[in-house]
DNA sequence: AAATAAGCGAGACGGTACGTCGAGTCTTCAA
DNA sequence: TTGAAGACTCGACGTACCGTCTCGCTTATTT
């Protein structure tokens, strides 16, 4: 509870339109070519205003892109494969959207590059997915359909190693099919270990 | 059309420097603070030199570090599992060393933002990866292991981003399990599909 | 227009932190180096407090090192020579003070860039000294001593302009002769005219 | 001879734009106002080209503003008052040039407060003066109109500082007695002495 | 006593200049 | 023509200060 309670309080409408502008300038020009100055620039702000929120570049977009709180657990289908199925098909929605997937590249290689980003790949980035994935593996395992010591990380790296790769870099057209192969891929892989 | 068969002729020693500058730099201080200005400077090499063979700085990275030849063929283990488990072992290789998990994800991200290169993610980058993995299928179609109609570019999508997210942006230790298990999961996915 | 009658009263304590942060920055940093912000930081003040009393760095200045109100009259001597050595005296010893010999070449200069602050040059920072040259000069017509029609204004620039050179922007140190021989040289240089 | 004979050599053009335009925009806002964001805009140059030749704004100034080589020694008039007319002529036509005295102020406050440069007020910008101050008075010993161990230096701080604090400071109008009368004032003054 | 009106520290705000650095191009001399 | 050196324009970086503007709170005068 650090408060805040003295100086003038920070303008949410300025909050708003630097996100805003950097979305837009991300669909527009591509994350490589996003700048501060440009965003400061389009959301008709200063410099300092966004440097007083974020340290940079990655951080900024992160928290321009990746909004989507989407804390919704996934519906249980019945079987684990059904369950999969959604949850790869909310996360392709997630890369694919389109600001998303023109961030997404940039951002994660800006996020490798520094230690202290790097870690919040997988515990902000994905901390929902692999919640979410957690839990479906859990009722899973209490419906007795599948045997323990799931490699849960590896499973997820996978996933969201190919929804990056096909959307984000190779830039292939996501096929309304694309979540039942990989959910596929992946179970029965899983199961028959 | 002769190319050049007037004047000095290009020393291969230049040549040599610069990528072995490249790959040290990468090494050292990672791809997003690599420059050609610093390239230069550590090769002692004027920049355009530089610029006279490459077009900037993606292209130059992906001659340094992506150079392994690796044409062999993947030996027949007589099962599809235990041929891409090799197969996967290689890319691994290729992916984890060095130079190559620093700078994979800023040169993937590069590659991505320009329509140009983006293309040659699959053509060029992984068409080694991709031939080899059409050719066990292949054998594996020709034992009779596999039913047709693979997927074959999404299982490319697969085993490279997975590997790509694990190494490259997740930054997580490579266990000697890995290969097996991703082969497993891939191959048993598409098999009871 | 009793000016304000309402409200809180000035802070009598605020205006002298004021300008005591401003006097201890300039002797520690140079009048170049003085800003708002620092003054406010060093005074625990707001900058408010400070643009509510002064319109800028130059005005501030000018009163925080610029109070010695020095109202004594030249004591008579009994010849011109010796009172204005006297009054050399009095403003080499206002000029040299340590505040003052740092901040007067930025000051002047800031003075100089304005024309509504330009004019307060002769008229403020030397009003006095020219009051007492001109008191000097009656006393030594009275005496007899002096023929009419003496240039006071270009005496005046003579001796602020020599000080002033002197000692804020050479940085020579102050002999006691000084005073001396510069009241000669102009003394007899306006008498043999 | 550092020679310099490697690399593309300056471009004479640059340098002369940058002087150019650094005069012009003293002439039109003012010294404080003046900027090398500014004079690179107006010059139509990158920023580097300047901060490659000069190291900051004053540096900058002095050298585009105090260009008059200037190094016709004074006539020999016959008399010391008559030279010494002639010199201080020399240096108020140097000191009220349009650019020069709106430079000035400024100029000489930012050479005072770092002490790199505050040395070469006297060694760099008033050299020619000091030079022909000491030839002239040098002739005088020679004709026997003057007594030996002359202030020089005292006599420069008075010539340059009275000039600079009725052109630069007090901006009061140039007239042409002006000389004759600084002249007459300085070497009666000496003479009695 | 209540209402009104400033003063006050804190700090956010849009601007703008700073001095540095890299991009990619161009220009010199030498090989 | 290559090559090393380095000047060139351009533009982003992240920092700092400008002068203005809210905040919550305090301290006085006026009703």
């Amino acid at each position: 509870m650090p408060a805040r309670t003295h100086g003038r309080p920070r303008d949410s409408r300025t909050h708003a339109a630097i996100l805003s502008a950097t979305v837009a300038l991300i669909v527009d020009a591509g994350y490589g070519a996003l700048t501060i100055v440009g965003v400061a620039a389009r959301a008709g702000v200063g410099k300092d205003a966004i440097y007083r929120r974020w340290s940079g570049k990655p951080e900024l977009v992160y928290e321009a892109v990746f909004t989507s709180a989407d804390a919704d657990p996934i519906p249980d289908t019945g079987t684990l494969i059904g369950d999969v199925t959604i949850l790869v098909e909310r996360l392709v929605d997630e890369f694919a959207a389109p600001a998303a997937a023109v961030a997404l590249p940039g951002l994660l290689a800006d996020f490798a590059d520094q230690p202290a980003l790097r870690m919040r790949i997988r515990e902000d980035l994905l901390a929902g997915v692999k919640a979410r994935l957690v839990e479906v593996f859990d009722r899973a395992a209490a419906r007795g359909e599948l045997v323990a010591d799931v490699p849960v990380e590896l499973i997820l790296d996978s996933l969201a190693g190919t929804v990056l790769f096909h959307v984000g870099l190779v830039g292939a057209p996501v096929t309304p099919e694309l979540p039942r192969h990989l959910a596929a891929m992946v179970v029965t892989g899983i199961k028959t270990r």
